[in-house]
RNA sequence: GGCCAGGUAGCUCAGUUGGUAUGAGCGACCGCCUGAAAAGCGGUAGGUCGGCGGUUCGACCCCGCCCCUGGCCA
């Protein structure tokens, strides 16, 4: 008997709703696992499932952060994962369902966050602002050689946390992600995609009827409530562009345009993030079968 | 029909005062990813420089003709 399963994959796949599919059939739950959707208020562009498309199936990791909150892995790994450990408690189905690649694998895997100062970080990427990622590289290459060379001299991203968590810790930080064993949970990984040209088409049509549903109003009205403060809800695909068009000629149609090619990338990253986990089954969203097809990969 | 501008990478365009195209942006493909991850970062492949002829040691660049696109004039 299967104990929980996670659906992953590209967006517009269709995960969320094979999620409540599974979690119908199985007696689950659904924990979110993508990043934009922790947010209260990004509905239309996060293409967040519907009260009515749960059909009463409990959703759980959504709507729990403002926009003006900087979202966390580490944060997000401690509540799924007590969400999860509750749901087993009660003999319901963990179903894990998303497209944050770091964020599933921040469940299912052995990863430890090693803490963060806001002060350390704060000059750390003020220096990355000021001067670039060379010099804190080179900083880099002397505190922790193993580190800066799984690191390229131009990711100051990684740069400046590989070196926050040295000065914190006062120990080596090799960043690197661990080679995937079994599992948390028992968890099965279903793999959703479709043909690439189908969903690039899929997703042109999304980003059409996301801005047909008033996306740009949605995004004032986070506007209003913080969201150019918020670090990562500002950086959302659609609210990103259209809070740059409000900055410049309000072309909401260049707006659109300019989500669906950002959101097509974003479709490939994920590609290559979930297709090195040799965990996960795929399954071709698009078959009849689907939800069948998945269920059956839950028996054993 | 005449005049002008233009035809260079899949697209939009730089460029070479004649010496094997440093091409750029976007796109495509591939990859990385430990407290912002819908973020951040990297790699690779694409061109008989519209066609044919000529001049030249050598032409994408000069000359001729032709084809195509856009504009103006008739």
């Amino acid at each position: 008997m299967t104990l929980a399963v996670a659906v992953v994959g590209p967006t517009a796949t269709g995960k969320s709703d094979l999620g409540v599919a599974l979690a119908e059939r199985l007696g689950g739950e659904v924990i979110n696992a993508d990043a934009m959707q922790l947010y209260r208020g990004m509905d239309i562009g996060t293409a967040k499932i519907t009260l009515e498309e749960r059909r009463g199936i409990p959703h759980h990791q959504l709507d729990v952060l403002d926009v003006r909150e900087t979202a966390s892995v580490a944060a997000y790994q401690r509540h799924a994962r007590a969400t999860i450990e509750e749901l087993i408690g009660r003999d319901r189905v963990p179903v894990l369902v998303g497209g944050s690649g770091l964020y599933v694998q921040a469940v299912i895997d052995d990863l430890d966050f090693p803490g963060t100062d806001p002060d350390i970080r704060l000059n750390l990427e003020s220096e990355l602002d000021r001067h670039g990622p060379d010099r804190l590289y080179q900083r880099l290459q002397v505190a922790d050689p193993v580190a800066a060379a799984s690191i390229l001299p131009t990711n100051g991203r990684r740069i400046v946390r590989a070196l926050e968590v040295i000065e914190l810790t006062g120990r080596p930080f090799s960043a690197t992600l661990p080679k995937p064993g079994p599992a948390r949970y028992g968890m099965v990984l279903i793999g959703l995609d479709r043909d690439p040209a189908a969903l690039d088409e899929r997703v042109d049509l999304r980003v059409d009827r996301m801005f047909a549903q008033g996306l740009a109003d949605e995004v004032r009205e986070l506007e209003n409530q913080g969201l150019r403060e918020g670090r990562t809800a500002s950086r959302a695909l659609g609210y990103q562009q259209v809070l740059t068009e409000f900055d410049g000629d309000h072309d909401l149609v260049a707006a659109a345009a300019e989500t669906a090619r950002a959101t097509r990338r974003f479709v490939r990253r994920q590609r290559s993030w979930f297709r090195r986990d040799k965990r996960v089954t795929w399954l071709d969203a698009a078959r009849p079968d689907l939800v069948e097809a998945a269920a059956a990969l839950l028996d054993r």
